[in-house]
This record gives C-alpha cells, structure tokens and sequence, in this order.
RNA sequence: GUCCCCAUCGUCUAGCCUGGCCUAGGACAUCGGCCUUUCACGCCGAAAACAGGGGUUCAAAUCCCCUUGGGGACGCCA
C-alpha cells in the first residue's frame, strides 16, 4: 500500500515553528516511502479563518521546500459530504439531532465547574420538543462504559475510558463540521495511511477512532509527536518572539537551516547534527521520533544557520543577500566586489541580516566612526602613520591583495610599528568601527579610491 | 479537579525496546587555550546529566511500582 501523510492546518494565523515541524515530519515519512504528501485546509471555522492565512501557510510551505501531491483541499468545500456522512450515521442511530443551544450549553457548563465538576454530555438534551426553533446539532452516541484503546506508533497502546468521553458534535448547527469528523472523513476518503501529528490531538485520537468505527473505515497509523515548547518550558506562544516561520525568514535564516533544526528537535540519527534534505528523506524513520516535549533552543538554529551560509556557494548567497541589500539602500549588485564581501563576511555572519548589516561599509560613500573607536585610535599620533599610508598604497602599480600586503609590510619597517598598531588605525579609517575582517582584504574591496579618500578624512577629522 | 502523555548535562539529544561494552557519548551555549591584524572562523581542552524513593536481578540510565515535576486535553476551536 502507497504511503499517504498529510499536513492538515488551520488558517487562523500564520504557520508557526510547531506546524512546520509535524509538516516536514509528513513530509519527510511521504518522500522517505515514495508515497504521497496531501495540503488540507482545515477551514471549518468560519469565525477564525483568514484567507491571508491560508496564503501565508502556503507560502511558508513553499518557502521551506515542502510540495505535496494533492491540494490544497479546503474542507469548506466539501460540507455536502459531511454533511451526507452525518446524515448517514443519524438514519443508522449512531447518532443523534441535540436541540440544546451553545448559550444553554455554556451555563450548565459553568453551574458544572462551580461544583468542580466536568459536564459530560450523554443524550441529555436530546428532546426536539424543548427548542421550537428547530434547529439542532448532531452528536454522535458514544459507548457509556467500556475501554477505548488507541495505538500510537510511538506510545504504544493508549486506554481512555469511555465514560469520558462525551457525546461529540460532529455536525455543527450551521452545518460545518467540526474538527474530528472531519478529520476522520478526509483522512478516509483521502485514504491517508500514517497520520504524524502533535501530541496535543493524542486525546481525540479514541474520539476519532469511535468514529472511524461508526463510518466503518480503516483506521490510519497514527504517531503523536511531541511539542515544542518556549525557553521557560511553557507552550509557544507569541512571547517567546518569533514563532511564525515567515517571521524566522524575515529574520536572515536560510530555510535548510530551520529545517535542519526542526527535525532535529525531537528526531534524531545518532550522533549527527547536520543533515542535507536528501540525507533526512534517506534517513528519516518514524520510530527516532521522541516522545518527550522539546524545549526550543535558538543559539542552535544560530550555529546551524552559520553553518549553512559558510557552505552555501557565493552565487547563491548573493541571490538570497542582494534583495535585503537593496531593500536597504543599499546600491550592490552581483558582481566581483559583492563575491569578495561574501567571501569576507560569510564566516563572520549568523544570519543575512547579520551579513547585511556588516556589509554597509563597503558600499556607503561616507562612513560613521563609532565614538570609542575614534577615541582610540584616530588620534594626533596616527597622522604620520595615516600620511605613510597615503603615499605607500598611492604609488602602488596594481591595488591587489599582493601589492597591498606587501605596502603594509613596507610600512611596518620604516616606522618600526607592529602590524597590529597599523592595521587597527587603519581599520577604523576605512570602516569606522574595529571589527572588520582583514584589513588587507578590506581594502582591495574598497579600491584605491576610496582608501585613500577614507584615510584623508581620518586626518582630517583628527 | 478528572483523564492522557512525558522525564539523561542549562538546552537538543545518543544509550532504554533486546539489562552487563556507560568511568553515560555527541551537539549548542558557557569557560579556558591555540591560531591571529581586530572580530569572527577553525582547532584543542574543561566544567556540566541518568528527578526522588522502593522493588526485580549476580548486575538497572535501561524492567516494574509509587512520589514528584513538566506538558497536554476536558468547546457547536483545531
């Protein structure tokens, strides 16, 4: 039989780190299997869904490298077969029209929670003749008594009893869905063969399988993964800053490195930390899953993300930079000059932005110096130093890494300085801060030009 | 409150199923050192964990029970 996975979001936001991480699971256990990866909207909620959403979702999908091979399906356009199913399931008294409203509902509820008790609804209101209006839900008739067992590829075989488990709505009083007859309808109908999902959906998991029963379906292969959760272990939420995967590419992050990371928060292969997407789809198994909640660990995502922008080839890098550039004001454009930035400040960047920020120098037509550096090192003292370098990198035949490193040795022995007591006055110069990469490599990127231009207005500004 | 899940360094994890090879391995972060022209990168090294208590066994991180702690669910949300 051909492996079926499935990511099924809500449109009610943007897809956030957790959804993306059961996605790439599907996805990855589809593409591991040669089987199928299915997009389904689950857009049953027409007080929560936003278009947007669903266009972020797939945006994000994209963005992270995830196709599928159906979809995606809106459950909004297939009531007429949940609605037909529910109907089915009332003819054969498997379930049942309730004419009690949501408002009757809430009170009992609270008159319950008051008594620290919980309302389990079983066939309470079932009498048509209590609401003239006549318009009802459907639930379904769940077994009063008696174990409901559940398999999860993970946890093994999980007991509910059943007297906890209340008569559902399955058929809203609009005529939506809801969340668990749906699901069990699409992933039927879809012929969905290994459902990967959050742990938070292993209690629906008995109310699904009641109806998977009721409908007389096959049940799926289910595995509850664990959550992620915040740096304070509590569930992620929008304190714990960026969570929505968009907002992780705004940020600088390459998406083989937050897939990279996603996958390895909660699955593991040995010892390894680093895997290509090929490497994951060879390797990916259900059973390295883990089974205990992960807590989130950004400077994780930093290193790996380091990791991925060293090894990305510079053409590509360049591709991914230059809109982040020009979005900045920033005039680059692909050429040698933008190669050699790469080269330089590949190593020393975490992120693209990070990358960006420190790339600024190169282009601007006039620098900033930063307060302390100027203080250090733009003093009276370095005049002579600064006039040295003026002549010696002028009269240089071709301005070249070579030619430069072998002025700056020339310098080092006539006025008997150190290297580093020339390069750190020089750095500040040409860039306005003391953090750069060599000063060497530096000025071959900046061109004569603007060396020596940079190096009279450091004396200038003496 | 009730039900369900989970429990190895600060964090992600290997080992657990199929007890001995564990003096518990790797990675991030941290701290030290090397390299060095600043910052990074890289390399080397250090510190750092089997939640607690009972069993079972010749032997338990590994199996069982309890406690504790964390998470989840208890909707005509998904």
């Amino acid at each position: 039989m051909t492996v079926k996975t499935r990511f099924a979001p809500s449109p009610t936001g943007s897809l956030h780190i957790g959804g993306a991480r059961t996605a790439i699971f599907n996805w990855l256990y589809a593409r591991r299997n040669n089987g199928k990866f299915v997009l389904r909207i689950e857009d049953t909620d027409r007080s929560r869904f936003t278009k947007e959403s669903i266009d972020e979702i797939i945006g994000a999908m994209r963005w992270l490298g995830l196709d599928w091979d159906e979809g995606p399906v809106r459950q909004s356009s297939r009531l007429r077969v949940y609605q037909e199913l529910a109907r089915e399931l009332l003819e054969s008294g498997k379930a049942y029209k309730c004419y009690v409203t949501p408002e009757e509902l809430e009170e009992r509820r609270k008159a319950y929670l008051e008594r620290g008790e919980v309302l389990r609804y079983k066939r309470e209101w079932a009498n048509e003749n209590a609401h003239p209006d006549n318009s009802y839900s459907i639930r379904l008739k769940t077994p009063d008594d008696g174990i409901i067992e559940v398999k999860d590829i993970l946890r093994g075989v999980v007991r509910f009893n059943a007297d906890e488990i209340d008569d559902f709505v399955i058929l809203r009083r609009d005529g939506f869905p809801t969340y668990n007859f749906a699901v069990v309808v699409d992933d039927a109908d879809m012929k969905i063969t290994h459902v990967i999902r959050g742990d938070d959906h292993l209690i629906n998991t008995p109310r699904q399988a009641l109806l998977f029963d009721a409908l007389s379906y096959d049940v799926p292969k289910v595995a509850h993964v664990s959550m992620i959760l915040g740096s304070d272990g509590k569930r992620l939420s929008k304190r714990h800053g960026a969570t929505s995967v968009l907002a992780y590419r705004d940020a600088g992050y390459l998406s083989e490195a937050l897939v990279n990371y996603l996958v390895r928060l909660g699955w593991s292969h040995g010892d390894q930390e680093i895997f290509s997407k090929e490497e994951l789809i060879d390797k990916f198994t259900l059973d390295s899953l883990g089974r205990s909640p992960a807590v989130s660990n950004p400077e994780k995502l930093n290193w790996l993300n380091a990791y991925y922008i060293k090894k990305k080839p510079a053409k590509q890098l360049a591709e991914l930079i230059l809109p982040i550039m020009q979005e900045k004001g920033c005039p680059a454009q692909v050429d040698n000059k933008l190669a050699m930035i790469i080269e330089q400040l590949r190593e020393r960047s975490k992120t693209l932005n990070d990358f960006v920020a420190q790339s600024s120098y190169f282009y601007a037509d006039d620098i900033e110096y930063e307060q302390k550096a100027k203080d250090k090192f733009l003093k009276e003292e370095n005049i002579p130093l600064f006039n040295t370098l003026i002549v010696k990198l002028t009269s240089i035949q071709k301005f070249n890494h070579s030619s430069i490193h072998k002025a700056l040795e020339e310098v080092v022995n006539e006025t008997g300085l150190k290297f580093g007591k020339i390069a750190q006055p020089m750095r500040v110069a040409l860039t306005g801060g003391t953090v750069s990469p060599g000063i060497i490599e530096v000025a071959e990127i900046l061109g004569r030009n603007k060396v020596i231009t940079r190096l009279n207005r450091a004396i200038s500004s003496i």
